[in-house]
DNA sequence: TATCTACCATACGGTACAGTATGGCTTCTG
DNA sequence: CAGAAGCCATACTGTACCGTATGGTAGATA
């Protein structure tokens, strides 16, 4: 995981994560069939982490559904989970050319949105517009991790404030 | 930029390409000094072509601006400009870990959101809250390519047009 | 105590790639 | 027509991987 985050999913590579860890090819491949065998624990241990983190965070007692929600919004943005976003984005590059990784992705989106939608719906909100809100969150969530706005944008704390109202309210 | 596509950075790579051109690397090493160089060349070439055609699009005559805004979103979002998304991608995982990619990104990324936030101060919008939406009109779109929601959402195209309405009036 | 199993190292073969060295061939030019 | 420049192929070195074959060791077990 820490490889992913440094280096992407190219730095999940056997002989390189044997060097790190100061161990050999050889017990590698005693704990792992393959490189392949690898990936999918990896893609494993992450989906099993996102769908367990996202039931915990959404499990609001009624009246804080808003503040539920821009949590969700600023776990990413924040400092913290400096580790998360980079693992995030490196799980989502597989999944553009990967079968077993978009299944993955797939199945991470679908509860997340599912648990983001119920809450929308806790605020009121018809579950069409609720759905639409979720995928627009974790869209932009995601999508403006890969942007790079400095040059434009002169206070981004602001910036990220009116979306992330335009998104909840 | 077609291997980019469909391979992403990691198609970029001197034997395949020469393989693909039917030519041989000596012919490559001729044409350029080494990889880095056809890396340069080919995020310079995107450079170009986006900083034109966002110009190009947001020439919108007077009372136009909302329909070019829509426009932008959907460009991406359609079965046209099949190979752009893909390259999209590929030039923003570039820019995840290098440094000239990440200039390339940050120059376009200021040329659009640049552009676009005109159209939303035509449309009476405040400077701060037009470039918000922009952001959020970008970051939108990218982030929706990365995700699997087919699972969640019902219907694709009413919560794209939601979310369309939502950014941009 | 003999042996079996879990765990790890060494050594090797095979592949795919970047980059270099060198020798053509063709076309333009003095 | 001689040679220079543009363009490309062949052949090579070096490296970084994946995967396998095999041997070794420590602790559990019969």
């Amino acid at each position: 995981m820490a490889a992913l985050a440094d280096e992407g999913p190219a730095g999940v590579r056997v002989e390189l994560l044997a060097k790190k860890l100061q161990v050999t090819k050889g017990s590698f491949y005693w704990h792992f069939k393959d490189r392949r065998d690898l990936v999918d624990a990896v893609l494993d241990e992450w989906k099993e982490g996102r769908i367990r983190d996202i039931r915990k965070q959404t499990a609001a007692q009624a009246g804080d559904e808003e503040t539920a929600l821009r949590h969700t919004i600023e776990i990413y943005s924040a400092g913290r989970n400096r580790k998360g976003l980079p693992i995030e984005l490196a799980v989502r590059e597989w999944a553009q050319r990967d079968a077993r990784a978009a299944a993955v992705v797939e199945e991470v989106d679908a509860e997340r949105l599912s648990c983001s939608a119920r809450l929308f719906e806790a605020l009121g909100l018809p579950p069409a517009e609720a759905a639409a809100r979720s995928v627009l969150l974790y869209a932009y969530v995601f999508g403006f991790s890969l942007m790079r706005c400095d040059r434009f944008v002169p206070d981004v704390a602001a910036v990220k404030d009116w979306i992330a109202r335009r998104i909840t309210a």
